[in-house]
DNA sequence: GCCGATTATTAGGATAGACTAAGTTTCAGT
DNA sequence: ACTGAAACTTAGTCTATCCTAATAATCGGC
């Protein structure tokens, strides 16, 4: 389903059909609806940085426009409509991203603040072309699947490098996009997607993780790899697994 | 004078320092002022595809901002800020243009609309890699100059093709970017800037002009030939000019 | 120098989206 | 089952921008 962005005839202040706050709080609802499909109103509001009040009357607003499923003091869920327009937001921030940093030079850090903005103002012709010049890429330089026009589309939901237990050994899948200051730790770690990493020892009391990415080894803060996704490899020489 | 763009500390949906319509409206003054510096609310509106009553409330705010100077019953004057913020934009605009012909095959006549909406998303930085990565070029694919971060920047005032005496010569060094019929036709006809242009003939009475581009002959609307602006060549066998 | 036409402004209202403050609902722990 | 904390919604404002309708200023012709 794309999304109509052009109209108003004659007139050059348009008011865009999905406004960006929509767009936002519908990327915010479909990030946030990781568990049972529902994203509570409070995990919206931090996530776009306003007001439970005001993510209240916004999701009124979107259930009106069916774009929600919205059942008070619950939750919002997506509808099909609802989903569809959050993918395709997805789709433009994630090609944005790609072609920020393959062709214009980008940083990874600094990649997803400038795409934040240009997801609301690019047209789908202006995002497929610049999926086509980078060879219609499945994945943005995080790590994170591009949506394509097709209606399935999943995000796999890797293990966190935190779940790996002493001796596994795994392939980095995703790192988080939003942080500058984690992207660029995990830069200069060489932890990006590809990179295969060890966990050599994990301190007691939910304390650091020291990891092994190709001949380094590197003390890695708890909370950091929690949001590192790994896919989990064969494991190494002490087997010990641990599950969450 | 580059304007910040970013901040909104935490919050992803910003408010940007000047708003969409702010930039709108200062380019549109910017643009309207080309006779005695001072643009009338109409001819902004008008501009914009707004009503008059919108302007006179826009031109208020502006002008308590400082970015113009408003007399009622007058009309709007840039100041030096509003000025730069205006020049900022188009640099911007012109920027954006170049890039999405040069480097994503867009043709001549579809790239306005869409950088006038990615005009108001784009960072200076972007901008400026876009830039870098054209050779920083100074003029857009429709031969309208580029302004630099410096202060100085004078659009020249190109005499129109409908200016030119039967038997001058010319070099288009400007056509318009606004309309996407005027520049598939303009494209067609070979009317790029830079293209060579003899003028055979000129009906009376306001009527059609007769070019030669390259080695074909055309007939042309007055209304069209107001539009393309040229530089004058040395004049061809007979030599009549006016002047307008 | 008046008068109608044009142009511009004010007045009043709408919408989208955000906020704070106050009230309501849910839930967990006793 | 009660009760207080946390989560959520409602109520009432605010700002920015648009609109239409009504009023006011200017200007070109006679």
């Amino acid at each position: 389903m794309q999304h109509t962005r052009a109209p108003a005839p004659g007139a050059f202040l348009e008011k865009r059909v999905p406004t960006p706050a929509v767009e936002d709080y519908l990327k915010a609802i479909y990030k946030a609806s990781r568990g049972d499909g529902a994203a509570s109103t409070s995990a919206v509001a931090d996530a776009l940085g306003v007001s439970a009040a005001s993510v209240s009357g916004m999701l009124r607003r979107l259930s009106e426009r069916g774009l929600i499923e919205y059942e008070r003091y619950y939750g919002a869920r997506l509808t099909g409509d609802g989903r569809a327009a959050a993918l395709d937001t997805i789709r433009r921030h994630r090609i944005l991203e790609s072609f920020l940093v393959e062709v214009l030079g980008y940083s990874w850090d600094s990649v997803h603040e400038e795409a934040e903005r240009l997801e609301h103002a690019a047209s789908e012709e202006l995002v497929d072309r610049m999926a086509a010049a980078l060879g219609d890429p499945e994945e943005d330089p995080h790590g994170a699947p591009i949506p394509g026009t097709g209606v399935e589309f999943r995000e796999r939901a890797w293990p966190a490098l935190a779940e790996l237990g002493v001796g596994e050994r795994g392939v980095v899948r995703r790192v988080p996009d939003e942080s500058p200051e984690a992207l660029r730790y995990l830069g200069e770690l060489g932890l990006r997607p590809g990179a295969r990493v060890t966990v050599i020892d994990r301190a007691p009391m939910d304390g650091p993780i020291t990891v092994r990415v190709g001949v380094t080894e590197r003390v890695l803060g708890r909370e950091l790899c929690g949001f590192v996704r790994v896919e989990r490899a064969g494991a190494g020489a002490r087997g010990e697994v641990e599950h969450v």
